[in-house]
DNA sequence: GTCTATAGTCCGATAGAC
DNA sequence: GTCTATCGGACTATAGAC
């Protein structure tokens, strides 16, 4: 038996989603967050860097799979398709939590803060697949172009998914996006 | 003769620059903005809404030229194109301020705060050339699209204008990336 | 784990312009 | 008188320093 409860990581976030819901972002204390967890104010800050960033997890998992993605694919592979290759592959960690992500994405919405960081963060993962871009000989800036317009396109697709009811297939919409990219660039 | 130094606004917007500069975002107060400007702390928050804002003139008139472009365009031209449009009727602004750009550019390089704030602004002007666009009965996911791709290309072009050195042409740079978004898009 | 700086908000006061 | 721009001080929460 340890002498604190586990997963404290996990609480602090179930906390903060509930209470960002509840009462809304910016009228919710990282105090009251960390009450909530059963934790003191100075240990959430000690997981996370600010109050927005709890709502963020799981971006070191997302940008490890499109790296590794990427990095595997066949050498003929255009770089668009290495992309829409990693995007696909990443699915599966939607699709467990569906409900959960509508929840987020009705908090981020809300709140003008909360899209700033998640702009920040689609950045950085656009910049590590279009790092993994370079790593396979793609110059740039094709490598970031490519990497930008397959963040575009997830996000597009990503939208639809938690904005429709039912449970849409992901990797279906991704390619939908990625397709009506294509036609739109050709000028149509 | 009034009893303030006219020009509030634009003295508050080059002692951050220049505080910004001299000693870092995170190390410059507030306060010590406005008293270089001959202001106090509670006038810096009544014309910027936080310390970042500071940095982001300008993006009203950008939007303005965006949209009415836009919307000027022939019936016939395709949605990126008219983005393309808009985007070199922008240039003019720019290219008056090339070293206050530079400077900028330099600072907000600097700080993931003022990165994130960056990325906010120009997801704003994205969803008004994407509202121009659906104006002009484009439809939904091609709208978007179109105008998330033009910011891209002009992300591009506009970094190599700030870093390359001389004056190269913003407005021919911005073609190349276009030009090469295509490419990009056609799986090339 | 405590202590502190500072960002950012709120209410009101003031003083000139009109 | 009204309007507008500035200032003063008190206040809370975040975030970092010690």
């Amino acid at each position: 038996m340890s002498r604190w409860e586990p997963n404290a990581r996990g609480r602090l976030e179930q906390a903060a989603l509930e209470l960002y819901r509840e009462r809304g972002f910016d009228q919710t204390t990282v105090a009251e967050i960390a009450e909530r967890a059963g934790l003191t104010e100075r240990t959430f800050f000690r997981y996370y860097a600010d109050k927005r960033e709890v709502l963020f997890w799981g971006q070191e998992k997302l940008r490890e799979i499109y790296v590794s993605t990427i990095a595997a694919a066949p050498d003929s592979t255009a770089p668009i398709d290495a992309v829409a290759a990693a995007l696909e592959a990443a699915t599966p960690v939607f699709r467990e939590r569906h409900e959960l992500a509508r929840q987020r994405q009705a908090v981020i919405a809300a709140n003008p803060g909360l899209q700033e960081r998640e702009l920040l963060k689609r950045a950085w993962l656009a910049d590590a697949m279009a790092a993994a871009l370079r790593d396979r000989g793609v110059p740039e800036p094709a490598a970031s172009l490519a990497a930008e317009s397959g963040v575009i396109a997830f996000k597009t697709a990503y939208a639809r998914w938690v904005t429709e009811p039912g449970e849409p297939d992901l990797s279906q919409l991704i390619r939908e996006s990625l397709d009506q990219l294509k036609v739109m660039a050709a000028g149509r």
